[in-house]
Parts: C-alpha cells; sequence; structure tokens
DNA sequence: TCCACAGGTTGAAATAATTACAAGTTTGAA
DNA sequence: TTCAAACTTGTAATTATTTCAACCTGTGGA
C-alpha cells in the first residue's frame, strides 16, 4: 500500500494524506471513476474531505502524468490510474467504461502538421456493451 | 448550398429551416464549433434562434450520425460536420481543435470482448500547437 | 521547543454547460 | 381547411466545475 505514496512522489508530488488516499484510490479500482464516485467513496473513510481537494488533487496528479483523465464521456470527466497505453470503450446504455488493449504502436509518431508537443493521446470506442445487448437496452 | 438538406434527409432526418441551417453551417465551417459558438453565430441571420433548439439539433444530428461529436475537450462538446475518418489535435493552450489524418486502418476491426457493437471512434491527441510553442504560452 | 510560513484543505458561493418542461408555432396529410 | 403531430422557443432547474477566502498542518530555522 505504500505504492500510491511512492507513485506520488516519482511524480514530484507531495505525498499529503488526501492525494495518497486518492492515488490509492484509482490503483485498486480499475473503474475510471468521476469525481463524485471517488469522493463519495472515500468519505466513508475520510469524512472530513472536501470535493474541492478531490477535484484538485485530480487536477495536480493529472497535470503532473500520475493519472489519466479520459474525456469519452461528455458529462463528466472519468479519471484512470493506469498509465500503459491502452484504449476505452464506452456503452452508451450502461455508460460503463472498458479497458481495450491498444493496437500495437498505430497512433502516435510522425509528429503532426502544426503541432508542436503531442501529451497525451486517447482511443476512444462508444456502442453498446454484450450486457446491454442482450438486455436490449 | 441544398446539400444540406440532402445531407438531413439521407439520414432520415426532416429538413426544418433550423436544422438546415445548422447542418450548413457545419458543413462550411470545419473549426469544431461548440453548441454556444454555433447558436452565437447563427442568431445573427436567425434572431429567433433558440439555444434548446440548437442542442436539440445536434443531438439529433449526432444520433442519426449527421454529425460527430467531440470529447476531446472536457468543457464542452464540439461537433464536426466531417465524417470522413480522421483524428483531432486540441491544443491545450489556445483550445483550438486541428483535423489530423487517421492512420490508416490501426483502429476499428477485431470487435473486443464484452463489446457488441461499435459506433464511434475517436482518436484524440493533445498538446501545443506550434503557433502557441513560439508564444511560449 | 516554538514560531512563522508555505503549502494544503475546506466549504460556501459563483459560474457555465446542459436538460427539462410547458406553451406556442409550423407543417403536412386527410 | 382542419387537426394532430412534429418542431421550436424561453424559462427554470439541474449538474459539473471553479473561485475564493479562511482555516489547518507540517517543516525548517531561531
Amino acid at each position: 500500500m505504500e505504492k500510491a505514496t511512492q507513485h506520488l512522489v516519482k511524480h514530484g508530488i507531495r505525498p499529503s494524506v488526501q492525494r495518497v488516499a486518492i492515488m490509492e484510490y484509482l490503483m485498486k479500482h480499475h473503474t475510471h471513476p468521476t469525481v463524485d464516485t471517488i469522493y463519495h467513496d472515500l468519505l466513508a473513510t475520510m469524512p472530513t474531505l472536501s470535493r474541492t481537494t478531490v477535484y484538485n488533487t485530480l487536477e495536480l496528479l493529472h497535470s503532473h502524468n500520475a493519472v489519466q483523465a479520459l474525456t469519452i464521456d461528455s458529462r463528466n470527466v472519468h479519471y484512470d490510474g493506469m498509465m500503459s497505453p491502452h484504449a476505452h470503450f464506452m456503452c452508451r446504455c450502461c455508460g460503463r467504461i472498458i479497458d481495450l488493449p491498444m493496437h500495437s504502436d498505430l497512433p502516435a509518431n510522425p509528429l503532426p502538421q502544426h503541432v508542436s508537443r503531442v501529451e497525451q493521446i486517447q482511443l476512444n470506442y462508444s456502442g453498446v456493451c454484450d450486457e446491454c445487448n442482450e438486455n436490449n437496452c
């Protein structure tokens, strides 16, 4: 469980109690949670936690490349603690986000025209998941 | 200028005045506008246009696959009338969205596990554009 | 050990995007 | 021409996110 702390330090982030809790949460739950989900879940063990802190911390983690911020869902940002390259699929019925393998080296590489620096890449799929398809939702 | 009407009909959408205007706007402007940009620009020639209509119409167009809804920007949805496959880059300084060629056949194809139907794919890059890099913003 | 201060956290209030909804308008088929 | 269904409008509500000022905490220096 010291992993979260190490991860933060490695990315130049001071490991406060709240930051470690949030980082730990993202390392344990690969559910691509939103700010609100993280906030509510952590509230159980940290009753004084503020939603603002969750926003601040995720913004901090993201800007230091310690987590990924997924914009696959136009309703809210989802966060992902897994930094190895992979794609995402979101079901438009149940809203669930599923990890997908990223096809080899397809995306990155040649710096496109007008672009000086590519910092992030997201490959996002959406459609209907198996479960929702069976329940014809 | 009849193209917009045809495009709507082809996608099973009744071509009302407002819908044609919005579709036409997206076919002319490849700037990936937001709801608000479209609303304000069209207001000049359609003073009674309602923002709600713009929301409704874009949602309708998108659900009929007549336009793409880009979730590259967590702040607001951007729309794109160009339906041929291509990727997008957003500059984190100026917010501009630039079209990029989509590397061959890289993304789609094999239906991933747990996924029944893939309806949309987005390949999103972000970083810093040339201009912002020079102005060290 | 004690103090001061920078860095963090908190909660309330403000903002901005989006949705809900009820009422008015338009359109097209009978 | 009439009527219902489809569409549009504007206001109000909702929801996510940001702002901000006050409070807390941990650390290094006196």
